[in-house]
DNA sequence: TATTGAAGTAACTAACTGGTTACTTATATC
DNA sequence: GATATAAGTAACCAGTTAGTTACTTCAATA
């Protein structure tokens, strides 16, 4: 007769939750082989047979986190609904939006370069992660298809190349911001420069784009 | 009376250069934190106590490899000869070459990932990197005032927006080849993948710095 | 050729690390 | 309310790890 507000005094799922959250920001911070396991199940305010209760070992959680990571980003983007757009005014909100997306989560970055760093063994084992990607590129070459048939996008575009240009002029930024604050000697990370690198990137995408 | 070819039973020189050239392997394989002391001594084919007597611990190890790495490219970019060229050749050229630099270079890269992961704490301790750069911003700069002068080039083109953005494209791409083949199902470590990979890039820079 | 400082070695250590064992406690369901 | 199963805990372990100790050997030079 307990009733349905009280905290219930076991909780699997927030358990689950935690421990995600907690295994997303040592894992980003620390890298895969810097993170630790005591480390996560501390943050997580857990037990640490939990994480191997719950997830089996380091790189399974690894992995949970990096679906986690991979389905926010792709998630938020089938949301843009560029197809109310033009193609100049659709391609511009996509790059501020990926842009946008590396300030609002840069754990994101961090993920994806540890993971690199592994040669993507954890990702290619992810049916859910590979299977997540064609909408982007849907999205994409349906802008350039549209932009060309237009006039005012470029023809000879690829739709893969494109995206990975849009994702790159971002992701290095933030990536390597702190070699080339320190190489310009100047703080990247102020909303001053995020701004202009900002600005920056738009105008490289689009500028690139106009029609030869 | 020993010849002089004779090779020395002890070459200081020769053991620190070996034990550099295996930190460089072994960091740029498992980054700072994955690699071990152990391995770079036995992958040197010195005695690990050599490490120490040469270069103190692993974090100035790290910081002699990150110098060796930054100033190989640095002093690559210097032979470039840029002024000889016309704007459009000179960029292409610098986007050419920085490109084929991360394809002949790819533990710069990793080395690099690995020093922002630990928010470039190495770096900011060589006087001899940061003093590095001036001379590349030097030579984009050149390249965009002349490039605007001669009506070629737009005139609103920042000189280190368009460096970070000319390394971006390429060094994203490398950087991140493990994931995005996974993603894409296609191996874009191939001869064809990367040439069209960097045909994109030169055309990125050169259709965004076109005229306004 | 005696000396001294650099080059080199083997064995060790204290702290750590991912993962396990052996066990207890809560809760849904029949 | 008995019971099976999932949730949770504390203590432990075998293998690593960066760095050190205590020592020997070489070779330049005074």
């Amino acid at each position: 007769m307990s009733p349905v507000n009280a905290p219930a005094k076991r909780d699997p799922e927030a358990a689950r939750q935690r421990i995600l959250a907690a295994a997303l920001a040592e894992f980003s911070e620390k890298g895969l082989g810097g993170a630790r396991v005591d480390v996560i199940a501390q943050r997580a305010g857990v037990n640490k047979r939990m994480l191997y209760h719950y997830f089996g070992n380091k790189d399974d959680l690894f992995l949970a986190v990096l679906e986690l990571a991979y389905g926010e980003i792709r998630e938020a983007e089938k949301a843009l609904n560029l197809d109310d757009l033009s193609p100049v005014e659709g391609m511009g909100k996509l790059v501020a939006f990926t842009f946008d997306y590396f300030v609002q989560a840069p754990y994101f970055i961090k993920l994806l370069n540890s993971e690199n760093l592994h040669g993507a063994r954890h990702l290619r084992r992810s049916k859910a992660i590979l299977d997540m990607h064609g909408p982007v590129i849907g999205l994409i070459t349906d802008l350039l298809e549209r932009g060309a048939a237009e006039g005012v996008f470029r023809d000879d575009a690829d739709p893969v190349e494109v995206f990975i240009t849009i994702a790159s002029v971002g992701y290095f930024y933030f990536s390597n911001v702190h070699t080339l604050s320190a190489i310009f000697d100047r703080d990247l990370t102020s909303e001053r420069e995020v701004a202009a690198r900002r600005a920056h990137v738009i105008d490289v995408v689009l500028g690139y784009l106009r029609p030869t």
